[in-house]
DNA sequence: CTCAAACTACGACAATTGTCGTTGACATAT
DNA sequence: ATATGTCAACGACAATTGTCGTAGTTTGAG
């Protein structure tokens, strides 16, 4: 029913899924030329990262066209809960309350964001007791 | 004022972060033997990691007695808001609302914990209308 | 005084990551 | 059909990280 966990990725790999999620299925050059905010890098440099992420089992393959196709083979929430747990784990004691604290000390502190948080809050109380692996929400990243 | 941004620290290094907050300033036997919950490894490999911190400037070393003391030259809130940050937006693209939601659908959602997140946000739009500084709490990590 | 234990410093090493350059296969426009 | 451009696949490489082993020094016990 879940995937074996994944390797968690890399700074590089990650930025290659952001594009993923938010494109779908993509050539090599589609990825490379919609990945280049930060840090101008070479084709070859993106397409050595993907096969490495296709071994890897973050990403799936499509070699029917010349232009290989890449689709993301891990979903973002998974992989956010993923390096959430992490950093949880990592750096706050496992305290989700300490994180979200720090997460809402950055200036992100909309209205909207806030109003939004605690309508997640409320939901929660009601909804599920204990646990929670639902799926909830629809892409966009 | 403020500190220039110090390097973020690796996993290894973040290791060692957690047990000078936790102990306070400590001489590395200390700090080996009380990180040691993951993996076990030898007394040169922590001697090590916290001369390289101490190179880059994430602790600071007392060489007066024959054992060096150790000290943590970075806040736990501040290195933790660093963290943050990071993660935000290298897999969140800057919403803070969904990092929170994945934080909390880590089991830790403990009634205690959510109460705890309610305070804070009542305390958050009342108070500090755009950024926040303030130190808070008292260490333990 | 002598010898063992504890400590720092230093160098070596494998693994990982990100980055390119080159090569050879294809495709396409002229 | 030839030349130009695109593409995947390698191999090479520097930098970083985590891990030890060893050497040399200092401390302290006997």
């Amino acid at each position: 029913m879940s995937e074996k966990s994944l390797p968690k990725p890399t700074e590089a790999e990650l930025q290659l899924l952001r594009v993923l999620w938010a494109r779908g299925p993509s050539t090599v050059r589609d990825i490379h030329e919609n990945a280049g905010d930060e840090k101008e890098t070479g084709y070859t440099t993106t397409l050595k990262i993907l096969q490495k992420m296709a071994e890897k089992g973050l990403v799936r393959r499509d070699e029917s066209q010349r232009s290989h196709v890449y689709e993301a083979a891990v979903k973002a929430e998974q992989t956010q809960r993923q390096l959430v747990r992490d950093l949880l784990l990592r750096a706050f004691g496992g305290s989700a309350a300490r994180l979200v604290v720090q997460a809402l000390s950055e200036k992100s502190a909309s209205k909207e964001e806030l109003k939004e948080i605690r309508r997640i809050l409320d939901e929660m109380e009601k909804g599920a007791p204990t646990t929670n692996d639902q799926e909830m929400n629809g892409s966009r990243v």
